[in-house]
DNA sequence: CGAACGCATCAACAAATCTTGATTATGGAG
DNA sequence: CTCCATAATCAAGATTTGTTGATGCGTTCG
């Protein structure tokens, strides 16, 4: 079994406060309906261009998302990964402390 | 089957903006282990006492955590039920959308 | 080539968030 | 009642985050 690889306690940060937007939120929703260009977004949020891009780049910092380029037009993803790891951090703050937590008396 | 509650956004991003901050992620390690007062958390995580009270509020606002009185002492405990809940929005962030929601075309 | 397009980036401002120290509120001890 | 302990709240300042409009960069099309 591989090591519960540690915390890391800024990337966690970093993760959840990407989620924490509401615009951010929207967009991921989208995304879930599968790649879409920068241009779609605009029209479908109706927010300014420069606006999303912003978002966008906290959500890639973040892992969530990950672009690609075709021609003029940038089309961004989910990242179900990411995703993943973000629901395992969860359900390990709602998990009993292992053994050896319990022993080392935590974090 | 309960109908899937609707996002409520404001609320997603007050669940997730709770759990996007390093002082908020160690005291919810810390009540992993069970139920602390403020004072045993100033001296774990070495934090002035105003400071966790306002992170604590943070929490227990975004239900993350509930406390109690006894005399003096206010104790914290960790919420499961809202760490599920923050778990299914991630879940449902990555899961494929449904047949109705692609028939209305989204969000 | 030059013009138009799609998008990232920047600067400036506005607003939200966090920290610190002081004050206030509540409860228990003498 | 007075004093001390625990914790919430407040005010002030620093920092971070989000918005907007302008500018720049790469790509395509004529």
């Amino acid at each position: 079994m591989a090591t519960r690889t540690r915390p890391d306690t800024e990337r966690t940060v970093r993760l959840f406060h990407a989620l924490s937007d509401g615009t951010r939120l929207s967009i991921l929703q989208r995304l879930r309906f599968g790649e879409r260009c920068v241009c779609d977004l605009t029209d479908a949020l109706d927010a300014a261009q420069s606006r999303l891009s912003f978002h966008l780049k906290v959500l890639k910092d973040a892992g969530l998302v990950s672009d690609r380029r075709d021609g003029r037009w940038m089309y961004y993803t989910l990242n179900p990964e990411t995703l993943g790891e973000a629901a395992e951090l969860i359900e390990t703050l709602s998990s009993a402390p292992s053994a050896a937590e319990r022993k080392t008396g935590c974090c």
